[in-house]
DNA sequence: GTGAAAGCGCTAACAA
DNA sequence: TTGTTAGCGCTTTCAC
């Protein structure tokens, strides 16, 4: 079954069938109308596999997340897919569970796929897998690479106005022993979240003290592991801020286990806002990274550059705002007694 | 860049290039070996656009999943990928967000693709949008709908062999009231959870109490729903099995913010064992669906039906085994003082 | 072992 | 407004 014997039941050709599925206006309504009963009687479908071999392009977008375990990627591809499935696009969800080398083996994949662009929000990338999307004028979107170049563009999260805020509510609320809980450093995307609290700190002129700023992987285990660095200091902070909610909640745990309380002995502070933080006990106080907001800003980044190929790529930015929930509150007159 | 390319730089024709890059053993080694080196220096990929409208296959399993935001599937997904990828082939994720009409959607993006076959993990499936695969001669693959066809396998999850498991251990702890908390019913694998449970109780000598009997949405606000109700009984329940962790978690949150407290008043058994059981607190006594088992089962009737082509679906069954953590406790005396 | 050649189903430029 | 036609890049007989 394909358009050739549409077009012949139809008594039309399959040039014109073919400009009925795709609503051209070159067709007179009621041959249009007459080819549309036909396809919708024999229950037609195109084969996208020729119409992408034809033109070149595929309607597929490719997404390549790090871990798909972390529920802040599956709410960011849920959005992302919402928009394209709307454009009647198509997503390929590549996850590379966190190896680098996968990236590069996603990207080959969806280069054969002929996909119309990339959004990689896997940020341990190297330059080489890049390229051969450039080099196949593929359209690229990273996160927080903070990078453009043709064809490259880039969405930064803008977490300094998250942070400056996070500090400042924490500052009146009488803390000054403010630890972070980063990701592995090295990967943009930590080093910028670790830039914009040490800014922020500096700031609101409070002291940086270098065995406050521990390093966690995004995921639960890190931060729990970390904070029980933390909590074996004699001079404990009395306030903790993460790199994500995972880590946060890490934190809680090892919190927890340790004996103490939240936000009793410490104040914890998350980051992206996943569903989760509103569930666990205390809710989480954290700085949101609004999903919906991001998949739009991917989506028109990947559009605009299929529009004017081989165009220059631009930076774009999200925000983050603080959420408060139940994790922090007063700083104890001090928190090391015990 | 395309075959014809390489065939002429390699000094062959583009069909003994497509043969070296399916590995076909029809080449002289030397031959093989010399075309792989141009291939390599050109880095050149096929399009599989190409070879998908040659061949009619596109070497891509389609899943469908009701919730992506639900974290059994995410883990699934990962599971499955991992073992596609392996052999070479690819995962068109689709996402309902519980809608059924986008199942139908979904499904008509996947015959457009060609896809070599569909597992369909979102259960509330009416017939018609099965049958455009079946005429497709698409396998389909379902999960607990425990029907099987031409073409259509089915995984089952024998829940029944955990339920007894799970009730028998509720009795040696002394329960007696043992309360359920589901999912919608019609929808088939909530029914057959339903009846596994009263099947357990059955044979546990247990008396089933109806207003034991509750329904939630297998998310975390039904589950919070579905408990209150259970907690507004004079006479109330002293443990819980759920239709799946999201559900136990909600009953969680409720029972704690009922001022009440698990294991000691309540205890609570979730069902598919996923990463964040062993994350909240109280730690979470579930009934574990192995998320590498179901998929390992998913793609070999996938593989089988691509073999023996309109052959009859299988009926597969997948188990559950019950993982004591710190939700369950002996039942107190009477849990109904206070 | 290797090459020539005929399409797979669709699109788009051109013709009518 | 509609039809004709030439491929898109690959696979796969069939012939050598």
């Amino acid at each position: 079954m394909g358009m050739r014997e549409i077009a012949k039941i139809a008594g039309v050709s399959s040039a014109t069938v073919s400009r009925v599925i795709h609503g051209s206006n070159l067709v007179k309504p009621d041959t249009a109308e007459h080819v549309r009963r036909i396809i919708a009687e024999m229950d037609f479908f195109p084969d996208n596999n020729a119409s992408s071999l034809k033109s070149g392009r595929s309607s597929i977008y490719g997404v390549i997340i790090p871990d798909i375990t972390n529920p802040f990627f599956p709410e960011f591809v849920k959005s992302f897919e919402n928009i394209v499935v709307e454009s009647n696009q198509e997503l390929l969800v590549a996850n590379t569970d966190l190896y680098a080398t996968r990236i590069q083996q996603s990207i080959r994949r969806m280069l054969m796929r002929k996909v119309d662009g990339v959004a990689l929000l896997a940020s341990e990338v190297e330059t080489e897998p890049i390229e051969s999307l450039i080099k196949n004028r593929t359209p690229l979107v990273t996160m927080d690479r903070r990078k453009v170049g043709p064809g490259l563009s880039d969405v930064a999260v803008n977490c300094s106005e998250g942070m400056e805020q996070a500090i400042r509510y924490l500052k009146e609320q009488g803390h000054r022993k403010i630890a972070y809980i980063g990701g592995r450093t090295g990967i943009t995307i930590s080093d910028h979240r670790l830039a914009s609290f040490k800014q922020a700190l500096k700031n609101a002129s409070i002291p940086l003290r270098t065995e406050f700023i521990r390093v966690g992987d995004y995921r639960i285990a890190g931060g729990e592991f970390a904070m029980a660095e933390l909590l074996a200091l004699q001079d404990k902070p009395t306030a903790i801020l993460t790199a994500n909610d995972l880590t946060a909640m890490g934190s809680l745990r090892a919190i927890r286990e340790g004996g103490y309380s939240v936000p009793g002995d410490f104040s914890v502070i998350g980051f992206d806002d996943i569903e989760m933080s509103d569930i666990v006990s205390p809710a989480l106080t954290t700085l949101r990274l609004s999903r919906p907001d991001l998949a739009k800003t991917f989506f028109h980044a990947l559009e605009r550059a299929n529009e004017g190929t081989g165009e220059m790529g631009r930076q774009y930015s999200v925000k983050t705002t603080l959420v408060i929930r139940n994790s922090t509150a007063r700083a104890k007159r001090s928190a090391e007694r015990r």
